[in-house]
DNA sequence: GACAGGTTGTTGAACCGTAAACTAAACTGA
DNA sequence: TCAGTTTAGTTTACGGTTCAACAACCTGTC
């Protein structure tokens, strides 16, 4: 016989979970409204993080799709607006004709440049430098788990 | 003369801080996906958390914003959607003839408690049960930390 | 007691994300 | 070879969030 009864979290699992959504919400807060500045979101941010750090600043849709968590259709979006701003643009893949290419422009690359230093400050200012940093490497390890494998 | 190079994040720190990206994009994943099926998303069921917690069950709008960290335009039309629904519905404040409090119906009450039984299953499963218990309490105080005082 | 300034909650438009349907191309195997 | 399936990416419609403007009310001060 399986149990049934759910387990509800203790007062003090309940505690940190609360903490969790808070802390979660406010650093969101934190870096996007820095962001905004720079007339980023956290999301577009991503994507040209992961192009600059690809070969010749490129990487086909449904791989960038996958490193920035985004869905396909999302990041086709995000992709079609970041490409009338000027940062990205869209060449056919070579090898698969069905593929797509998104590729940071010079304009692009020049506004993460602009932007990544006041964004790494916002990420210390927002958790890193706030934390003891043996909890940060607590923090590290936990969230790995999370990651990390089935469903 | 204040320091103009940017404090970059070491190695280390870039794997945590990505895969805390990573982890909490996962954990709301499995919530969301969880809570669909009783058509409800993370924000409806923390209404109706902090409703059911409530004296009466019934809060301010801007209380209720401020613990379930929506603004105000987007507590009123969430607010409006699950009246429709029947989950909630609003009555005009006595003392302060501004004001509207949210009181959740006996059927948001019968929703919520139908579905938290299997939400902290998911909560368990998305994290909790996931990781070390001592690293679970680091990832608390971590949070604290991000919430607590100044900005 | 009136007015300046802040607060509460709502509104409507613009914007962004989601979900499902769809096109085109590439596999797969009989 | 070719029907069936899978994969890549886009499109469309819809729903939710944000933003700025707004009306109604409260609060303190002169």
């Amino acid at each position: 016989m399986t149990p049934v009864k759910p387990r509800w979290l203790n007062a003090e699992q309940q505690r940190i979970w609360r903490s969790f959504l808070n802390g979660v919400a406010r650093i969101n807060e934190r870096l996007d409204a820095e962001l905004r500045s720079f007339g980023l979101d956290l999301g577009e941010y991503e994507i040209l993080v992961h192009l600059s750090e690809a070969d010749r600043h490129m990487l086909r849709m449904s791989d960038l799709a996958e490193r920035v968590r985004q869905s396909r259709s999302r990041l086709t979006h995000t992709i079609s607006r970041m490409e009338s701003k000027g940062l990205v643009s869209r060449v056919a893949c070579p090898s698969d004709r069905r593929g797509v290419n998104a590729i940071m422009t010079e304009m692009g690359y020049q506004l993460l440049v602009k932007a990544a230093p006041s964004h790494v400050d916002s990420v210390r200012r927002a958790l890193v430098d706030r934390v003891d940093p043996a909890d940060f490497e607590a923090l590290g390890r936990a969230m790995e788990a999370v990651v990390r494998d089935p469903d």
